[in-house]
RNA sequence: GGGCGAGUAGCUCAGUUGGUUAGAGCGUACGGUUCACAUCCGUAAGGUCACAGGUUCGAGUCCUGUCUCGCCCA
């Protein structure tokens, strides 16, 4: 073994062996049921982030832990086509003509001029084509860097969102939900990225405060026939405001769809207005009459208390508009720019007519005054162009029915959500869901299966392309041109990967799936979704358990993004600590649901750690002579000392730490458990006090010592696995082993623990410390060796044979291993519990007692501090016994420092 | 406006049925080249566990309120 770890040299080749092997591919084994995770889809545009360095450690860490417990384990890996992010990622290319190579690749005919090219100019056959040639060149690349991250998932079973079987699974599902009534067609005001050239759902818009104006308009009021036309010219407002004087007034932040307003609101409690409902206002520039009606939805402290309403671009006014019955006046296109409605304004983009608007307004004094106002305006999550709310035709999922199956599922305990404070998340999302807009105006991705007759206008819903109408049995139909949101496909995800539509053996073994693994930040998005489409089409939940990480942060805390500069890239850190140090460092700096922030100082101590349990295992190898067999335990364990007692029992109740903690999905603290096992107890104590007899004349102890040093090394490797995959299989790989391979050896069960062993020894290794202390206090020479004499008290026959064990830690030569000296002696004296060590070294008498004082004040105050505590009859009879006996045993503990104290104390007067 | 999370050592964070000496890594100070490891070893300093109440024999942990920061939903 060389002196240091080279993840560099193992990685690659470990897990190659691995995936040759076929450990990653499930048997399935009717008798004992499988522990499976769908892995979340990469999206093909993506590349290798941190956070999939997460996602990927926490997976396969459970992964391969129930593996090694012999469950058939399948994780499913795959990707999704990511129809929106595919969209700006070719449509980029073609603009800057640079996929022309793959377009020739396809046999487009690419034109020379070397103009920026759209989707439009291929049309979309052509377009789709691309789609797929870039995916084959581009689109593969994430999955060979998730196997850079150790994933041990079944390559075997990978599955893509537009593969013929998943895509038929949406049409499936689609035909279903349609023929069941719920999914429609209709017009709705929806939100509509116009750079997109889309509509998308609300999950799918982001609002974010950002620093606008308030603009305050005048409208005119409407005068009833037969009053004088002159005060109605007459532009003369009421100072306030309050439209007395022929106008109303309202404030906007969106004064380019004043041309598409179809009524003036006030609340109808508004005192301010109360006359004026009912009446006539005239729309500025277009003229039109619109009618001052008073909704409960205004508020009434919102700019002048009046809003203008205009259902074909707000949500809200949408609403007003719906049940005052007004008409909806549509003011722009699906490009951003003015409609015919639009009047003179027609044509101009949305921002241009906002100025040009304002200008008019202006000029027939109109516009009151501008303000800075603080909104938060909805941006398209891909681009984030300002999304237009638009009346358009689309599709949707009547949504209810299925959300009130997914809550049950979750309320009834039949899918727990982990950590559990998102459940209050899922059910509050659910119950105030509203209806998923479905269809996207774009290329790439599951066109609607839906087919239209152009003779008798039938509509036809069809898993396979219809030959013939289905009403009058012609021939000329024409499909729907949307596509299916990227988000209906991924829903079907944990059933449509195991062969759904189809009753497959994968299907029925592997589902439900156990766990879903991912980031909180798509519980709406992904899992929600996932659990109506599995309760709808699967007939039963996707998974029992979800499981939702955090976000990682760098270590200011803020998100990580590339325009910050602040990236982590995995694959840098890979190369340099190995994967291995990220895995570790992502476990145990993470907790459940929590964001993390990563450092590579963090990584770089995990790093420190692989190489520490390398040398530890050069250390015990190099110990091992030529022939080594290792033992049945039984053969050696009459024959322990209590180091190694102690070492055996900390380990068996390790391992019943860290079963417990992951069953209770704290893989972090497990982690951070096995961490601190071998390098504070196996290496800094163990490892320590096995030379003495290594490195000694006894045969039998040297035999022993090195089962022991195996025997626990080999089975912590074990629980190191699923956390530091390549580092251990390496170590394991040079140490005597049974088997071919650590990811397939059995998961360690805990065996008995001695905790009167391990107190009575950490109280030696305690009397250790504080000499050491010592010796570092009085800055002795590290190598002076002073005499000792040794008083082991009551723990004398357990110790009996640990002097150069002492020795040899403590840093001292003992004169005396005794239960009691028998007469007092001079100098520096050391007590810990039934431990007390005189060194025979010349000291100055007065600072030895101040010393020997200080630590009696403190002993003493322990004393007081137990004995009250025991004296508290409330407590003696309300705290468990244990708690109590362990105060007790203190305070004895305490009692006996303090009588080796005042002796010594006695004995330097 | 509603909901959630965080606030523990100089920094980053653990601390999950409440148990009495609150832990780790990094950083700092002192000392160490001998045969696993300087990606190391030994020793130490450093904390009114945000604040104020409450429950309890006992509170970092449970309850109430306040403050600061972050996130989600509307």
């Amino acid at each position: 073994m060389s002196k240091t770890y080279d993840p560099k040299t193992a990685e690659g080749r470990l897990y190659n062996f691995w995936e040759s092997r076929g450990y990653f591919i499930p048997q399935v084994d009717w008798e004992r049921s499988p522990f499976v995770i769908s892995m979340p889809p990469s999206n093909i545009t993506g590349e290798l982030h941190i956070g999939h360095a997460l996602t990927m450690a926490v997976q396969d860490t459970m992964i391969r832990w129930h593996r090694m417990r012999g469950e058939p384990t399948l994780w499913l890996p795959g990707s999704d086509h990511a129809s929106i992010a595919t969209h700006n990622v070719i449509e980029r290319g073609l603009e800057k003509r640079e996929l022309d190579d793959l377009l020739g690749e396809i046999g487009y005919p690419v034109p020379s001029d070397g103009r920026p090219l759209t989707r439009y100019d291929l049309g979309r056959e052509w377009f789709v084509k691309l789609g797929w040639a870039w995916k084959e060149r581009y689109g593969g690349y994430i999955n060979q860097q998730l196997r850079r991250l150790g994933a041990s998932c079944d390559w075997t079973r990978e599955r893509f969102t537009l593969d013929e079987g998943l895509s038929r699974a949406v049409r499936t599902t689609f035909v279903r939900l349609y023929e069941k009534g719920l999914i429609y067609r209709g017009k709705y005001l929806v939100n509509w990225c116009t750079r997109c050239g889309t509509a998308i759902s609300d999950l799918e818009v982001e609002h974010e405060e950002e620093q606008g104006k308030l603009y305050w308009v005048r409208y005119p009021l409407a005068v009833r026939k037969g009053s004088s036309r002159r005060s109605q010219r007459d532009p003369v407002g009421d100072p306030e405001g309050r439209g007395k004087g022929g106008y109303i007034e309202v404030a906007t932040t969106r004064p380019e769809t004043i041309l598409g307003d179809t009524a003036v609101a006030v609340n109808p409690n508004d005192e301010r207005y109360k006359e004026l409902v009912g009446k006539m206002a005239i729309l500025p520039l277009l003229g039109r009459r619109i009618p001052i009606i008073a909704d409960r939805a205004v508020d009434m402290e919102f700019g002048t208390g009046a809003v203008k309403v205009t259902p074909g671009h707000d949500p809200n006014d949408y609403e007003i508009g719906q049940r005052h019955n007004l008409p909806i006046v549509n003011v722009m296109n699906p490009d951003g720019t003015m409609s015919e409605e639009a009047g003179p304004y027609a044509g101009l983009d949305r921002y241009e007519a906002r100025e040009r608007l304002l200008a008019d307004l202006e000029k027939n004094g109109l516009l009151i005054k501008i303000e800075d106002h603080l909104h938060a305006p909805g941006r398209c999550q891909r681009c984030h162009t300002m999304i237009e709310p638009l009346i358009s035709e689309q599709w949707f999922i009547k949504i209810k029915p299925l959300a009130e199956r997914a809550l049950d599922a979750v309320r009834k305990g039949r899918i727990e959500i982990i950590p559990e404070r998102f459940t209050k998340v899922y059910y509050n999302w659910l119950e105030n869901i509203r209806d998923w807009c479905i269809s996207r105006q774009l290329w790439w991705g599951h066109r609607i299966p839906v087919w239209y007759c152009n003779d008798c206008q039938e509509v036809i819903a069809s898993i396979d392309e219809p030959r013939e109408c289905t009403s009058c049995k012609g021939t000329n139909l024409r499909q729907d041109p949307d596509i299916l949101d990227t988000w209906f496909s991924s829903a079907l995800w944990p059933f449509s990967t195991l062969g759904w539509p189809d009753d497959t053996e994968d299907l029925r073994y592997f589902y439900p799936t156990t766990v879903m693994e991912t980031a909180y930040d798509i519980l709406f998005f992904w899992v929600a979704r996932m659990i109506m489409m599995g309760l709808e089409c699967a007939g039963d939940i996707p998974f029992h358990i979800v499981y939702l990480h955090g976000l990682v942060r760098d270590e200011y805390g803020e998100k990580m993004s590339r325009s910050k500069g602040n990236v982590i890239d995995p694959l840098e850190v890979m190369d340099e600590y190995g994967t291995d140090a990220l895995r570790f460092t992502l476990m145990t700096g993470s907790t459940p649901g929590n964001d993390m922030r990563l450092s590579l100082q963090q990584v770089e101590a995990s790093r420190n750690f692989a190489n520490k349990i390398w040398n530890a295992a050069r250390f015990v190898t190099s110990n091992l002579p030529e022939e080594y067999d290792s033992p049945d335990p039984a053969l050696w364990e009459g024959d322990l000392t209590p180091p190694d007692r102690w070492l055996l029992s900390r380990h068996n109740r390790l391992i019943g730490e860290v079963n417990r903690l992951m069953e209770g999905y704290q893989f972090g603290e497990a982690g951070r458990q096995i961490y601190e096992f071998l390098w504070g107890e196996y290496c800094d104590w163990y490892i320590e006090a096995s030379k003495v007899a290594l490195y000694g004349d006894d045969e039998r102890a040297k035999e022993r010592t090195r089962h022991v040093l195996v025997y626990v090394l080999e089975r912590t490797l074990r629980l190191l696995h699923p956390f530091m995959p390549f580092v251990t299989e390496e170590i394991w790989q040079h140490l005597p082993y049974e088997g071919e391979s650590l990811m397939i050896a059995p998961w360690p069960e805990a065996g008995p623990v001695d905790e009167g062993v391990e107190r009575a020894q950490e109280t030696l290794w305690e009397h250790i410390r504080v000499i050491r202390n010592w010796k570092a206090e009085e800055r002795l020479e590290p190598r002076v060796v002073p005499l000792a004499h040794t008083e082991t008290g009551d723990l004398h026959e357990l110790f009996m044979g640990e002097r150069a064990t002492f020795e040899r830690l403590a840093g001292v030569q003992e004169q005396d291993w005794v239960p009691a000296l028998t007469k007092p002696l001079d100098g520096p004296t050391i007590v810990t519990g039934p431990f007390s060590t005189v060194l025979e070294i010349e000291i100055d008498k007065g600072k030895e007692r101040e010393r020997l004082s200080k630590e009696l004040e403190r002993v003493e105050k322990e004393i007081a501090r137990a004995v009250a505590l025991l004296a508290n009859e409330k407590f003696t009879t309300k705290a468990p016994p244990e708690v109590v006996d362990r105060e007790r045993e203190k305070l004895a503990r305490f009692e006996e420092e303090k009588k080796r104290l005042l002796e010594k104390l006695e004995g330097l007067s």
